[in-house]
DNA sequence: ACTGCTTTTTACCAAATGGTAAATGGTTTA
DNA sequence: TAAACCATTTACCATTTGGTAAAAAGCAGT
């Protein structure tokens, strides 16, 4: 799992062993479209790494609709961190949107990996660090837009997640009906 | 400066001796409404920590319309801080909307802390993910809400910034017209 | 109190988006 | 292949929001 090792090695330098350490503790798990990474009302038990796939991230609001307010794609991180980190319920749905490939680690796993490993609480911290960033990034940005701009924007950063996604999440994402997004996408033509 | 070391232990224990030796690396600095803390372009010097006063990031899009994303208010740490630990240019501005007090550290400063206190790197880095995470569930709740709900959840927020930071700057960040805004709040009286 | 300046409110109309509903297209299952 | 099901597109109209402009309100300096 190389392409795992080198996204972690961008964050901090280890060791043979300790990446063979790491990758001791991995297990893979596939998860088919639309089954349940983590789900609202439990604990997340585990961390996930998408080996392949996409996912979505998703609440109820007050109006209870819907609301997909994250995509992770493959070589990334999925986790509903703070949750899990904490061991506390999660207010939040973590799904499959393709058929995905992943390595996970247990709660107790990562915590073995921290407690070997000196480094690996800062490593972690780093990644998750970037993570929260690219998201404001990407997110923040949507408020200012108009609707088809959202939608240029979204496709530049995801050219190759837009005909994986159906539109419907797409459009619960950039905060426009799906009505909208198929008339956007029309003018766009 | 209580509120600010306050602040701090949130995150980790130090002891007297430690708190003593990073107020004493602290300096304060005054600004004057519309003052710039950071600005694009050029490289953030310090971190700061507001003990009053609002502050606001600011950028400019590419339609040359100026955006507020973010505002900080009393006992938050303010701070470009991507750019600021790397010493390279910033992008954004950041600006005081009222007069401020704040407590500032240089970057050498802020280094000589952490190779002191062995901590300091791990507590900052907790307080800079709590602050990414406000971040986040502030603003991104926005894309999917109209703009009502949107002030209304906004100035559930910040009850006591509303009447402090000027009606155009609240409707940039909600991303709406100041006329829009002004006709909301109309509406709600 | 008056002047000049900025911010906020109002008004009007145009444009964009939402809501409801129906039609089309695509995929899976029997 | 047909039937059933789900996703997407289209259509229509109501509502919201934007853009331009002007009026009103608030504020600072003389």
């Amino acid at each position: 799992m190389k392409v795992f090792i080198d996204y972690i090695l961008q964050f901090g330098n280890l060791n043979k062993q300790q990446t063979d350490l790491i990758m001791s503790k991995a297990k893979m798990l596939e998860l088919h479209k639309d089954e349940y990474f983590s789900e609202a009302g439990k604990i997340p038990r585990q961390v996930g790494f998408i080996l392949e796939g996409v996912v979505r991230f998703c609440y109820y609001n007050n109006k209870g609709e819907e609301i997909t307010h994250h995509f992770i794609d493959e070589n990334n991180f999925v986790s509903d961190q703070q949750k899990f980190e904490a061991q506390v319920v999660a207010s939040e749905y973590i799904q499959a949107v393709t058929d995905c490939k992943l390595l996970v680690f247990s709660k107790k796993d990562w915590d073995d990996i921290a407690n070997i490993i000196v480094d690996w609480d800062k490593i972690t911290g780093l990644i998750l660090k970037n993570c929260l960033l690219k998201t404001i990034e990407r997110r923040s940005p949507l408020v200012s837009e108009d609707a088809t701009t959202r939608y240029l924007t979204f496709f530049e950063h995801f050219p190759t997640l837009v005909n994986r996604i159906p539109l419907s999440y797409i459009a619960s994402y950039l905060g426009i009906t799906q009505q909208s997004l198929s008339r956007i996408r029309k003018n766009i033509r």
